[in-house]
DNA sequence: CATAGTTTCATACAACTGTTTGAAATGCAA
DNA sequence: TTGCATTTCAAACAGTTGTATGAAACTATG
């Protein structure tokens, strides 16, 4: 029964770090200095630099998408079947949005890592993240039952502008309340995730929109096996 | 009269090499060898990479800003002094929409090089960047006469929504093209903007929006003064 | 206790980074 | 041409990167 001790606090330093820096300008030796464990530890629990980033990025992915799919089962199953298309699309934008720009500093760190992996595709991540396609595949067959008259072209345009409203927000979100002189305030999550699912529902519908959603702790690390994704 | 052919092939090869493999992992040694001269030259010319990398940056800060303020005069001239939503946000999002995704490679390459800056931000671009506030700053007045009876809030957001849904197209288009298996089409460059300008001024009026706009050529480099952006 | 397996540690290594150097080449005016 | 400033070039520099090594420390079972 090893401690983890080593790996956990890697991991974690590595996540944070990541998030707050992004990958180009975090050395090994930056994150060993944060875990506080020894250079070679890296190495020796890791394999490589490149390994660390991949199982932080597939434990993430994983936990990401457990929590969209099951709030998008809750909506289903309330809906008895066929889900509305407003609460399809809180269960795809709200828990990015909530882990990011929430209060909780740990969800911060995980939801913020996994905007940057969006962005800044590193080799290890960009032979991974092919596979979100299938996830976001359920919800665009989701939105296709809710929305049975809208063509399949409106459908994904939807999603897209969805998703990127969310990710903006979270990028870019300090150069909005500079230009707005703090007048757009980030700290009310729930406001904006009901501004970016009015506006795509807008988008998909021509009509308006309306609705509430819960929250979700997030997941520790624990040991990847033979997990995908 | 230095023939600045050296200087030059530098410029455009590291925009293109910045373009489509990003800031991380450009070396020095792959845009030398792009431009088929000598390692010392960039030093020689432009003193270090990151002066290198500032000025061009704030060259195509310089003229995508240029051409957006043109584009919205031009809106504001044929409106009698007050341009409509549709026009200023097409004003907005036009240029680079147009830049990134049209068929011009020359264009396409700065085009995507500013994205790149706008999402791996390093530091001798994150100094300059701040001042893209202030250019923000006059579209959003111009939506503010625009539309006077919004709120300030409902602007802001939705010119931050319009900027996502341009930037994101561009960073992630390919995404939503394997999504919908082709269906949605990143060379209709014309029907994007329609799209994005569209959903903009829905969310700005929860109505709908029409209209047209023109294109424009991309400026070469030249040797900056003391501009500034 | 003794021993085998795991984990930590300081250190070294080779590769690559941006930058510098000083000499060679070039362009151009007198 | 000669002379001078600008530009190019090959080579080397010092610093940092990810990784490897082998000994030491630890853990737990017999």
């Amino acid at each position: 029964m090893p401690s983890d001790h080593t790996r956990t606090a890697i991991l974690s330093a590595a996540e944070r770090l990541y998030a707050d820096r992004g990958f180009a300008d975090v050395t090994l030796r930056d994150i060993v200095a944060a875990a506080d464990v020894n250079l070679a530890a890296v190495n020796y629990h890791f394999g490589s630099k490149d390994e660390l980033i991949a199982e932080l990025f597939v434990t993430r992915s994983l936990a990401t998408n457990r929590e969209r799919l099951n709030e998008l089962k809750a909506a289903e199953a309330a809906g008895g079947g066929r889900a509305n298309i407003d609460s399809i699309l809180r269960a795809l934008v709200g828990p990015t949005l909530r882990g990011c720009l929430g209060p909780d500093r740990e969800r911060s760190a995980a939801a913020r890592f996994m905007i940057r992996a969006s962005i800044e595709s590193v080799p290890p991540i960009r032979r991974i993240k092919n596979r979100e396609i299938d996830h976001l595949r359920k919800f665009a067959a989701a939105m296709r039952r809710s929305l049975p008259d809208r063509s399949e072209v409106e459908l994904y345009w939807g999603l897209h502008f969805a998703l990127a409203m969310a990710h903006q927000t979270i990028r870019d979100g300090e150069r909005l309340t500079k230009l707005s002189e703090g007048l757009c305030d980030l700290n009310d999550v729930q406001g904006i995730i009901d501004r970016v699912v009015t506006v795509s529902v807008m988008a998909l519908t021509g009509g308006e929109a309306q609705s509430k959603s819960p929250a979700r702790p997030v997941a520790p690390y624990g040991r990847l096996t033979r997990q995908d994704l």
